[in-house]
DNA sequence: ATGTCTTTTTCAAAAAGA
């Protein structure tokens, strides 16, 4: 059975940076794709180019900012939840999860929570929480669940080119590492690092000071793995060409492929 | 403080978010 590619990317603009979405579809071919900062809302978003390209999809837009969808190779995706349970009061786009391909799919959009601190970045640490409460159901499920998108975390130093000009940004903060960790001690895998422990691997490279040109990178877009899903992993990448298009997105395209072809039945 | 890009809006320069 051929593997199952699935992958998250931050567009930053999905109407402005079409031609690039397109041309990453068209070369890496994921399966299900969940994309972030769509920043259309639903009535502007490009749906028949993205159904010429072969993907059936969902979405959750919104005007101006934030902004999630969910693409799936040759089929629909089935809407499970939209938007993070845990506060009515939350109108921002930042949560869709479907069941596509035999798997379970959070797409999500973390707010960033700059300047720190202030209220954007207590509500980073609310919404963060919120995740946390609901990814506990899916960590202990018995279906494959996989949480993509742009989490907007640097787990550690080593996931920075180097952190000194970013120690008081909400990226960095002791808060918000903390918070990932006690997501992860749930049980999740961060696809990533798991393949590649020993790796400096970066997702996002900001536009300012020739932060691409330098590899001046972040890895702030993870995959993680519930622990059904976690034996399956066979190969994590990030497709850095597509930052080096011509008006790229500041982020990569981030990818994990999954063998999901039936457990092999216990020799006798 | 700055750098750059995207979106929006009294339609075109500037604000805001990242």
């Amino acid at each position: 059975m051929k593997n199952l590619k699935l992958a998250t990317f931050n567009v930053n603009g999905i109407r402005t940076r079409l031609p690039q979405l397109l041309e990453w579809l068209r070369k890496e071919s994921p399966d299900v794709a969940c994309l972030q900062e769509l920043k259309a809302h639903n009535e502007t978003l490009p749906l028949a180019e993205i159904r010429e390209a072969g993907y059936g999809a969902i979405w959750h837009g919104q005007r101006s900012w934030n902004g999630v969808a969910i693409l799936s190779k040759g089929s629909q995706p089935i809407e499970t939840l939209r938007g993070l349970p845990g506060d009515p009061s939350d109108e921002q786009s930042r949560y869709l999860e479907a069941a596509v391909h035999g798997v379970i799919v959070g797409c999500l959009y973390l707010p960033n929570g700059n300047p720190q601190p202030g209220p954007k970045f207590d509500y980073k640490l609310s919404w963060f929480e919120r995740l946390i409460t609901h990814a506990q159901t899916h960590a202990g499920s018995g279906h494959p669940v996989v949480l993509a998108g742009d989490y907007n975390v640097v787990p550690t130093d080593f996931d920075i080119y180097d952190p000194r000009s970013w120690l008081k940004d909400a990226l960095l903060q002791p808060e918000s590492r903390e918070r990932y960790q006690r997501l992860l001690s749930q049980g999740w895998t961060d696809a990533i690092r798991a393949k590649h422990p020993q790796e400096r691997i970066y997702t996002f490279w900001d536009y300012f000071r020739k932060h691409w040109e330098r590899n001046a990178g972040l890895r702030i877009d993870h995959l993680l793995l519930n622990p059904v899903v976690a034996p399956r992993l066979v190969d994590a990448g990030v497709d850095t060409w597509v930052r080096a298009l011509e008006k790229a997105s500041d982020h990569a395209p981030t990818w994990i492929t999954l063998d999901m072809s039936p457990a092999k039945r216990p020799a006798r």
